[in-house]
DNA sequence: CCGTTATAGCTCGGTAGCCGATATACTTCG
DNA sequence: CGAAGTATATCGGCTACCGAGCTATAACGG
């Protein structure tokens, strides 16, 4: 079954999304909008995707289907196994969070001192990154 | 130059490990396996096509080369850039990790409240993951 | 009345990072 | 003398993700 580990951001989202509620597919689109404020916008082609290889690994599983305003709603909901899988991404994101902080802390502490014999950047946290601003 | 955004956690560590100090490729494989806990062991294949991806996007950069025991040891640094791609990632998996824990609290506390509708696990910890225990 | 937007579902091909295996070469140890 | 450890690098395959496109209904605007 080879529950895939290292969970890539999308799938990380997806799941984090489902922990409060059971959420049907565009539901869980405009969820990890919000909790990302706005910088990931799930593909189809990733969502339903992750759903399925999701569902096949037991981490969600079909909840129930609505039918609102004459739209079919299917909703997901976490399993335990999933909830499980979450909290042990969460710890190991935690702690990768943990150990380069700690890393930038000293290489920011360095710089600030007489000490820096390189140029030693002013960590500006504002970079242009991929996909970015129009 | 499309800077790739959501770092993978083999990139991400690499980052990390060379944040303290410039580092050989072979430093950075212990060091990496040394701050995960030894949960990841990076590949050849892994470590020195990130290296080469890293270097074309500006974010390491060759610092120097030494002989140590008749053996060549490549120095990487990490340039101004890779800092502040670093520092903003991290940024980025710290809010990821702040919304699933406070998801997975706020669920902990609904099973153990009554107001449970649903089977509520237990939430246990101990899950079997990919490559997991021998 | 028709076109556009929003909601809601799904499919498919391409890209690219990671894994696993493999190769080379030098040093040290048994 | 061979095995293990250090240190470099390449190549093929897997697969998650992206991007684009498709169908359908409801609501709004011209």
């Amino acid at each position: 079954m080879t529950t895939p580990v290292p969970l890539r951001e999308p799938t990380f989202l997806i799941l984090t999304a489902l922990a409060r509620e059971p959420m049907h597919g565009y539901g869980i689109v405009t969820e990890v909008a919000a909790l990302s404020d706005g910088r990931l916008t799930l593909r189809p082609g990733t969502l339903y995707g992750a759903l399925d290889r999701l569902t096949d690994e037991g981490l969600v599983e079909p909840d129930r289907e609505e039918i609102v305003g004459g739209r079919l709603r299917r909703y997901y909901r976490l399993t335990d196994t999933g909830t499980a899988v979450l909290a042990a991404e969460t710890e190991r994101l935690r702690r990768n969070v943990e150990a380069a902080s700690q890393r930038l802390r000293a290489r920011t502490a360095r710089a600030s001192d007489g000490s820096a014999a390189r140029p030693a950047p002013a960590v500006r946290p504002a970079v242009r990154l991929a996909g970015g601003p129009a």
